[in-house]
DNA sequence: TATGAATGAGACTTCATTCAT
DNA sequence: CATGAATGAAGTCTCATTCAT
């Protein structure tokens, strides 16, 4: 009896993650395609099948859900700068390997890419503390590896970093994904040019 | 009498003036503090203390108000930009007086050029067609300039002219704005640091 | 000095009274274009090119204007029954007239008529207790006058005659106006078929 | 458990029809009172016991609600002479049967007759292309029923077919709504006289 | 547990009316 | 006297959220 029910139980839970992995992608997709205000929790809950009423069972508001996709998807990048630090990578590497890791976003799940680009300057969601706090730690270990190896000129500081190794590549990948200058789609010459114009803007 | 009756119709029109400055002021207040959609019709014009209808005697809605508001802003930038490159200047003096030209309104406008930011990516506000061109000419302008001049590396296009010429600043100053990094409000130093970064950026 | 002044107020009341009429005629095309709803105070005092506080001087309220209208168009087709009447006229005499007078109407001033047709059945104008006055006394005589001369059915009663005499023609005409099953303009012989039926209706 | 879920299921659509009914009433009679504008979603909401915003989820709009509302009135009277033609009725039973139908209307439900008496000249509802060929078409088959059968005097066309069998009855019970000559409530005498009427003023 | 019917606060917008000039 | 700038009440409609089933 308490397998069956634990497995009943871990089949539920199975059946939990699903829904609440389609309520997140179908809330990504929905908002970055009309926005915070277009994107009703209706429309949500529509296109990730279940009723609207699920959702709260999760979220308390659909402040807090887009709240913690706009903070999942962030912290999933900072992971990657955090994981090569550790790894003792220098900054050149960082940044070739960073844009790689949104490209490869980019490409298979635009909408995150363009979910984070559309939120990032919506006042109504200002970063959490943590992922602040994480920001501020992992730009000011990429300055200091940075000066010591000659690879930032000693006049930047954080912001620059932090401008130029994760804000520009997003700013790119969007600019691009708006067909702005140019409706061709991200190629390797796209990567290389990114990281080129990155390295050299903190090298001199 | 004709004296008079001037000096009434001028009256009248400087208290219109004034009234519509006063909401579009608020509306660029508004919005930047809480987004399009947290910025209400009411509290704008509850902000510029007049009526909330008299809001639509100038705007046929909110929509076009603050579209309007985006327009005449981004104007404002691309006219400077495209003053100078009339005026003959390098990508370099460009640059530099652009900045100068950006740091002076955050100064005294710190508003406006918050609201900027925060509508560049709100999904309602697409740029109109005619900005679009003007800053698609402007950067091709700058783009050509460099290049002969040696100051743009042949490598790179219109997008990175773009990206670093008018959005890095932007994104500079909105980031110090939110005490992201640093509390200090900008100096000359920052000044220098941001043109420094751009112009190596895209000559190398 | 006296005659001057009774010189000049004359000529203001003559002045006046021509904005009161473009008022008048303003508001009844516009009503009877867009409805009561529809026909703003604004569009009304534009039509009639005067400003729309000009009009609170006659009128107390929208709603009285209109009422007021009302009334006179009402009371322009009763005065012509109760002169025909006090002539000594048959009821079908007064019938034939009647309709040669709403078809003049119909000709020379469409909008009147359709004025009175789209306001006779919104509520919000319950017809004036003199007009309503006059309509029972008028209907009774053209009764009483029809029984006498066998015009008119014993069975019948007032209620036949005012829907027969008066109701039938404007719906008739305002059918027409509406293109509902023929687009051809009103004819004599259209006068003579309403007049014929509405003359053996009651007499039968 | 089939049983079950299918009395819950009916339940639910009881007390779902009920409301929409409910909300039909309320605003038939409203709109009956007040004319569509003055009965506002508030208070018909408010007369259906239901939420302003109930309303909504079966109307996308106030004028959807209102139209629906009268395209089902009248198509019940337009059923009710198409089945009599159906059955090979002469004009004479038409009008009698008629007639009995809208006094029986008057009677049980008067509201409905007087709203569609109210926007049958509201600007806002030109009614719909559908019923406008129905009427045209039953029009033309009573029309030409009447002529072979000598009911109908050949001058005439549908235009007075369509005035004297179905407006002159609607028009009949809504003059003595308002009490204009009459306070008596509708009898078996006036259905007579109403269709004596009807007939002979076709006939002759 | 999961649903979706129902709510109602609040947004935008219109326009009759007022009143300082 | 005449204007039209200004008001603000009221209307329509949306949608996040709740809760009975």
């Amino acid at each position: 009896m308490i397998v069956h029910s634990l497995i009943k139980k871990d089949m539920a839970k199975e059946i939990n993650q699903e829904k609440i992995e389609r309520i997140r992608e179908a809330a990504i997709e929905l908002i970055f395609e009309k926005g915070y205000g277009g994107a009703s929790i209706l429309s949500i809950a529509n296109k990730a099948k279940v009723s609207s009423g699920y959702l709260y069972r999760f979220y308390k508001s659909k402040y807090e859900l887009v709240s913690d996709l706009l903070s999942s998807l962030l912290l999933e990048i900072l992971r990657e700068i955090e994981f090569m630090l550790n790894d003792g990578a220098s900054v050149e590497q960082i940044s070739e390997r960073l844009i790689d890791f949104l490209f490869d976003k980019a490409k298979h799940k635009p909408y995150h890419i363009r979910f984070i680009y559309s939120l990032i300057t919506e006042h109504k969601f200002k970063m959490g503390l943590s992922e602040r706090n994480k920001i501020l730690k992992l730009c000011k270990q990429m300055l200091e590896s940075g000066h010591k190896l000659n690879s930032i000129n000693k006049n930047y500081k954080e912001e620059e970093v932090f401008l130029m190794i994760v804000i520009y590549p997003i700013e790119y990948i969007n600019l691009r994904f708006k067909y702005f200058f140019s409706k061709n789609s991200l190629t390797e010459q796209d990567k290389k040019r990114i990281h080129r114009l990155c390295i050299n803007a903190l090298k001199h």
